[in-house]
RNA sequence: GGCCUCAUGGUCAAGAGGUUAAGACGUUGCCCUCUCAAGGCAAAAUCAGGGGUUCAAUUCCCCUUGGGGCUACCA
């Protein structure tokens, strides 16, 4: 059987959309689990969208969420070049062989007339003017220096059909499609052109991409059968939506991989996320690894409608990953997000670092979570008033001077040895010890909420500085 | 406008001609608890509408409605 090889195939763009890398995934899933490659190709051809740096953003991007791709720009390969302005001058000539198969033809017709050919309603559609010029014509005016492009020559009538995976039977009449250009003006072919050239050349097996092909790929295959090349297998993707109509966008900052990273998504929970939109495994797996995606994968597990992107499990997602982190991780991935605080200068972020993992979803959200410890904010007695605990400002004022004296006796400021130690402070004022911890709590931190208890913040705070806190609380009483 | 395409809770979704229509996120409640998280348990919430076909349709067909895509010298 023919190896399965599929490609993903972006535009330098400078930055990778989601839902490109969410066909990128698929393309490698679909590939590594029928033991095929997976292959990388740059579609440069718009020379005008050209963005610097553009290229490292979508190497970096693809291996960092585990997608090694078998060939491609960077990597090499057997197919090469992998960027499609360094096959230029291939696409022309295949241009011309199709020309003389009689499925091309060009076209001098400038930019006024083609849109004097616009309708009413603001369509236009190519009326193939210059099909009837003839082949020598043609040479004589490109000798000439006219300038000139490649169109493609669509049957007026007559339908076309093919398979795709997802979608099933897709039938288009020809005369619903237009005579697209294939080669520019400046010499570069189109997607439309330069796809078909390179899928063959590349042995790609499958293509796998985005539904907006979805009716245009009846173009391609035509190309594929004057060429009398064996078309590949088609498997097009639904989109990503924003909300129920809208696409989710570069311009609205949501479709950015990067930013998700920025914002302190960690890369396993992203790719696994997108995995899930638009694909469920059949054993409903939800958590899932590329690895264990790859085993899994599965095409009729995708759906054909589109999916709208839910930040607030992603988000869920996210603190799963980070839950299930080791310390160690935990605390490598997080010292970025520790360092925009001043905790980090002040106290031993291993610790802060295990009190704030079961409480943040993303990693930007240590710094506000541990601001606290930085600086205690002011507050007001009635923070000391809970009914539930059957706490207040008495309460407080009653207690803190006696705890603060056993705080000050107390040599080994550990968590576990403070909470034995006042715990039987509480026995012995006559309270709860949950009524002791969370007076203190308020006291050391001024705030209603934290993360970690008041032992385990005592333990980070350390003794001088829980001792200074407490001092100044008991002073405000 | 024309063409292609899609339609199960708020969201992701499983499902199949006969089911109490899964599961997850979120929401709500309870338990646990040194506050809050985490964890445990529970609850509310879905087959867009109308016609067919059938003993039976949410599942198959048609229409309507609604959504998405294409309709570039962008990919």
């Amino acid at each position: 059987m023919e190896k399965v090889r599929t490609r993903f195939a972006p535009s330098p763009t400078g930055f990778m959309h989601l839902g490109g890398l969410r066909t990128a995934l698929y393309a490698y899933l679909f590939a590594k689990h029928n033991d095929g490659d997976f292959i990388l190709r740059i579609e440069d051809t718009d020379r005008e969208r050209f963005v610097e740096g553009a290229l490292d953003v979508i190497y970096s991007s693809l291996k960092c969420s585990g997608l090694n791709y078998d060939e491609g720009p960077d990597v090499g390969g057997d197919y090469g070049p992998y960027t499609q302005s360094e096959r230029k001058d291939m696409y022309l000539d295949y241009a011309k062989k199709l020309i003389d198969l009689g499925g091309a033809y060009y076209c001098f017709c400038s930019k006024e007339r083609l849109e004097s050919l616009t309708d009413e309603n603001g369509n236009r559609k190519y009326d193939k003017h210059c099909l009837k010029i003839s082949k020598e014509e043609a040479e004589r005016r490109i000798a000439n220096g006219e300038s000139y492009v490649i169109r493609q020559n669509i049957p007026t009538e007559g339908t076309s059909s093919y398979e795709d995976l997802i979608y099933g039977t897709i039938e288009v009449d020809y005369s619903d499609l237009e005579d697209n250009i294939l080669i520019k003006s400046d010499g570069m072919p189109t997607y439309n052109f330069a796809n078909v050239i390179d899928d063959h050349l590349m042995k790609i097996s499958h293509v796998i991409r985005g539904t907006e092909y979805l009716s245009s790929t009846p173009k391609y295959n035509l190309m594929y059968d004057a060429f009398g090349w064996k078309r590949p297998v088609y498997i097009h993707l639904p989109t990503i939506m924003k909300d129920a109509t809208r696409k989710l966008s570069k311009r609205y900052g949501d479709a950015n991989f990067d930013d998700f990273i920025s914002k302190g998504y960690i890369e396993e929970a992203i790719i696994n996320y997108v995995a899930l939109l638009g694909w469920c495994p059949k054993n409903n797996a939800e958590k899932m690894t590329v690895p264990e995606m790859v085993e899994l994968f599965d095409l009729t597990g995708i759906s054909k409608s589109p999916s709208i992107f839910d930040e607030v499990k992603l988000r869920w997602l996210n603190s799963e990953y980070l839950k299930a982190m080791d310390d160690e991780e935990f605390l490598k991935r997080a010292t970025p997000f520790f360092e925009k605080s001043e905790v980090f200068k002040l106290y031993d972020v291993r610790k802060i670092a295990k009190i704030i993992k079961s409480r943040i979803e993303i990693l930007s959200d240590i710094p506000e979570k541990v601001f606290f410890l930085v600086s205690r904010p002011d507050f007001n007695e009635a923070l000391y008033e809970n009914k539930k605990q059957k706490t207040d400002s008495q309460l407080a004022k009653q207690i803190l001077p006696s705890v603060l004296t056993t705080l000050e006796q107390t040599p080994s400021f550990t968590n576990d040895e403070l909470f034995a130690t006042l715990s039987a402070k509480a026995e012995e004022l006559g309270i709860k010890s949950r009524q002791l911890f969370y007076v203190l709590r308020i006291a050391l931190t001024g705030l209603e909420v934290t993360p970690g208890g008041a032992t385990e913040i005592l333990d980070i705070l350390g003794k001088e500085e829980s001792i200074k806190r407490l001092k100044t609380a008991i002073e405000l009483l």
